[in-house]
DNA sequence: CCCTGTGTATTATTTATCTTAGTACACTTA
DNA sequence: TAAGTGTACTAAGATAAATAATACACAGGG
C-alpha cells in the first residue's frame, strides 16, 4: 500500500502525515535524517506542494520533524516520541476495553483474543 | 457528556448514531423499544430533522434499528450485534498492537498496561 | 372520515474543509 | 549567481455537512 489511498476517506495531508509518523516511530526514518523536499514529494505523489506542506506542518506541530530554513525538514529523535505513542496506544486500547465492559464483556478475554496470533516483537527498536 | 459534543470534529449525524449504537449494545435501549421520533429528537438536540434522519438511516443500515412506516423506529435485538461488535473490537485492538510491534514494543506489555486499573465486567449483559 | 404523529423525499442554501493553482519572498549551499 | 529549500498569500474549485422549507404516504385515535 502506498502513501495515498484513494479509498481512504481521510484527507491527503493526514495520510501523508500518518505515513511518516509511523516511519519515524518504527525507526525507518532515523533522527536528523532529511525528509523529502516539499516540492519533490508533491511531484512524487502527484499532489500539491501546499498539501505536502500542510502534512509537514502537522508533523512539526506534533514534534516529529523540525525545520531548518533554506535547508529542509529533518526527523526528530526518537525515544521520547516512542514513549508518548506507547502511552497513547494504551489509552486507545483502554477506551475499547471500557466500552467492552459496558457491554458486559470481559476485558481480559478481549485482550487475550486480540493477542492470539500476533507476531512477536523483534526487539530491533531496543526499547528497554 | 451529552449526545452532541461541539469540540468533537466528527459530524453531528455520526455522533448521534454512535451514541445510540452504544446504548443499544449496552442494553440500555432494549429490543423493540421505540426510538425518539425524528422531529422530537431534532428539537431536543437543537439540530435539524434531516440530520437526525441521517443518523437513523446509518443505524438502520448497520442493523441496529428497524423502521415501521407511520409508527417510528425501533431497536433490533441483541446478541448478534454484541458478538459482531466484540469481534470488531478485537480487530481494532489487534491493529494497535500490530503498530506497537512494528515499533519494537511488546504487545503483551501493552495489553497488560491497558488492562491495569480497569473496572471489571458487571455481568449485567449476561454474555455467556 | 379527520386529525395528528410518524418516516421519507426533495430542493435549495449556507458553511466549512480540502485541494489545487499560481505567485512571491527569504534563506542556504554549491 | 543560480538552484534548491521552506514559507506566505490569494484565489478558485470540489466536496461534505448542516440547515431550511416543503411535500407526500402511512398508522392510529377520536
Amino acid at each position: 500500500m502506498g502513501i495515498i489511498d484513494m479509498r481512504d476517506s481521510r484527507p491527503i495531508f493526514e495520510q501523508i502525515s500518518d505515513w511518516y509518523r509511523k516511519l519515524i516511530l518504527q525507526g525507518v526514518m532515523e533522527p536528523d535524517e532529511k525528509m523529502p523536499s516539499v516540492r519533490n514529494l508533491a511531484m512524487e505523489l502527484s499532489t500539491n506542494p501546499n498539501t505536502v506542506q500542510r502534512a509537514y506542518a502537522d508533523l512539526e506541530q506534533k514534534g516529529f520533524i523540525y525545520t531548518v530554513r533554506g535547508r529542509g525538514n529533518f526527523v526528530c529523535g526518537g525515544q521520547v516520541l516512542v514513549q508518548q505513542r506507547k502511552e497513547e496506544m494504551i489509552r486507545e486500547i483502554r477506551a475499547i476495553l471500557d466500552e467492552g465492559v459496558s457491554m458486559g464483556l470481559d476485558p481480559r478475554d478481549l485482550a487475550r483474543e486480540a493477542l492470539s496470533g500476533l507476531p512477536q516483537a523483534d526487539g530491533k527498536g531496543g526499547q528497554s
